[in-house]
DNA sequence: ATTAGCACTCATATTTACTGAGTGCTAATC
DNA sequence: GATTAGCACTCAGTAAATATGAGTGCTAAT
């Protein structure tokens, strides 16, 4: 159990080291105004620190810096979760209001908002449209063997692709078939279409019925393709004024995992699903984020479950207000209304 | 004028900087095959063609790079534009026709292609929506307030927006809009949309004219937003493994440039319209790219011009290879039909 | 016109010594 | 018993001192 004496020097460290990123030593941290002890004292209570692996020291001669677990342990009991500043998200909300009512568009100005506040590099994953449901399918036609699909959901999400027939369209089969796809899939969630829609062909037998089954192949084919959510990235030069990004050694691999789309994607959706949640160097499993530190939320937009933001930063980053902005962020989207 | 050894000499030094970034010193060029003359008789000729701009030595002892007027020289004089391999034309359009006949994926890959033909990065601009014709412009209601107002070309692009009415839209107000603006502006380029859009409204009044004009005002606002052409980036890791980018202030300029795309689409845009262009170091008037040339190349696809592609390594770069595979890529392009 | 020879230059690598911020331990002090 | 002063020790980082060697330009011989 940490005396209170060592708790202060703990919490001391840490936050000069976030400050500075150069090691702490006993006699700096003995001039602080909130450390009155000698700088014999303070060393004595920095070997207990370092037996508990609190703290640790890059070579013999040198101050500690905090180790994983200190930070952990910093996280865990000395930063103050969800201190909710009225103003201050009232007026993020204004920011953000000011940008749109297209979810896509508010979504990656957060991602930027929250990596101007922080000087951070922030992820954000737009909503999965798999999730969202029909409002409407229709195929317009370009020329005669060329046309468009477009699927519109609820949420006003637009998917499409150009389709090519193998022989001229006939207008009232186009129109045949999409009417009849509208009345039987309207409200069907994206994921589901393609299954959806070989269902309905099955149990129905048509005029024109073998150009009538090339196009739902077609069509079918068409709404399958898993189109991924939408990946905003804000502020990504920041990670050039970080100190520990200064040798290409450090840099490199965080740019080119940053740059991979996919990959970033997959992960965002692989992690737990809470509100905030800091995960610390090594414990988030990623080799290119060793020695970096990132909080996550999900967040919800006009009341509805969204998507995922993150925040990548050093693992030596300032977590009190990493974690205080994503409070306020999220917190301003939720109460973000899309209408006008 | 150069003489025929000072331009075996030029031609040496510059292939073999090409290929090891390291200087090039009289001993070394005097042991190649091609080369049978002494040391000091190429020295002499080295000072000649120092005199003459075209190759320089970073300190007294070093040995000469080219310069950049030595490159220009090379490329103008010595490299042969324009070879088209008909088996590897052919087996890159197969590659490129094996990924899709939507434009888009296609230009995608082929800036990916280029870019791993080459180790350098691409960039490549697809059409710009702005002279595609309107085929077709719908609003489709998501609820009584709500709707998405899409917009199709005939070249099968899809542009959308979601617009918020003041008031619940009345069902046969909507279609009436529709079926105006469709019968009078189908063809007209995107760009001209806004424009014409208002032309039209002022010249018709409407039952319900005032909830009419409030629709196409929004409607009107809607397409007038500029959409950036869409902008491919293939390899942008490559730069990692040039030796002349190994340091943080070579380095960090490119890549922050590299990732402001609207930057990057202005650029493209302004290039010259050429096939093939080859702008070497401060030629191209880009602080970033200082050390970096540029290979530009208009392209059409299936016959149809359609964007620019460029390629950027560092002035160092293997123009020979560049140019030819640039070639390549485009005349595959060019032969590539986008229906099956 | 070409080449051998030689003095000279200068970036780079290696060695060496020095500095100073930091530590751990011990003995004196509160 | 907890705190602090004192001191020997460690070691990264810097700076000066010293090779090393790849390259040059010039001159005189071929």
């Amino acid at each position: 159990m940490l005396t209170e004496r060592q708790l202060l020097i703990l919490r001391a460290i840490i936050d000069d080291y976030i400050q500075t990123a150069q090691p702490v030593g006993s006699r700096t941290l003995s001039k602080r105004d909130d450390l009155s002890f000698s700088s014999a004292t303070i060393r004595n209570d920095m070997a207990d620190l370092e037996d508990l692996g609190l703290i640790e020291k890059p070579h013999t001669s040198a101050g500690r810096i905090p180790s994983e677990i200190g930070y952990r342990y910093y996280v865990d009991h000395l930063v103050e979760t969800k201190i909710i500043d009225e103003r201050e998200t009232y007026h993020l909300g204004e920011r953000l209001r000011a940008s749109a009512q297209e979810s896509e568009v508010l979504i990656r100005q957060a991602a930027d908002l929250l990596s101007d506040l922080t000087n951070y590099t922030t992820v954000a994953l737009g909503p999965n449209s798999q999730m969202n449901r029909l409002a409407r399918i229709d195929l317009m036609p370009l020329d005669e063997r060329r046309g468009v699909v477009l699927i519109v959901t609820d949420q006003g999400h637009v998917e499409h692709r150009t389709v090519v027939f193998e022989s001229p369209m006939a207008p009232d089969l186009v129109e045949q078939t999409i009417r009849f796809l509208n009345d039987r899939l309207k409200g069907t969630p994206l994921g589901q279409l393609k299954f959806r829609i070989g269902e309905e062909v099955s149990n129905l037998r048509l005029a024109h019925q073998e150009q009538f089954e090339f196009m739902m192949q077609l069509i079918q084919s068409t709404v399958g393709v898993q189109h991924p959510a939408s990946l905003y990235l804000g502020g990504k030069k920041n990670i050039f004024n970080q100190p520990e990004f200064q040798t290409l050694d450090t840099l490199r691999p965080f740019l080119e995992w940053i740059d991979e789309q996919e990959r970033l994607t997959d992960w965002l959706e692989s992690l737990p699903n809470r509100e905030i949640y800091v995960s610390i160097g090594s414990e988030n499993g990623i080799v290119a984020l060793q020695n970096c530190s990132v909080i996550t939320s999900d967040y919800t937009l006009d009341g509805q479950t969204f998507g995922t933001i993150a925040m990548i930063g050093p693992t030596r980053m300032d977590y009190r207000h990493g974690v205080q902005m994503m409070g306020q962020i999220i917190e301003a989207l939720r109460r973000t209304k899309l209408e006008e």
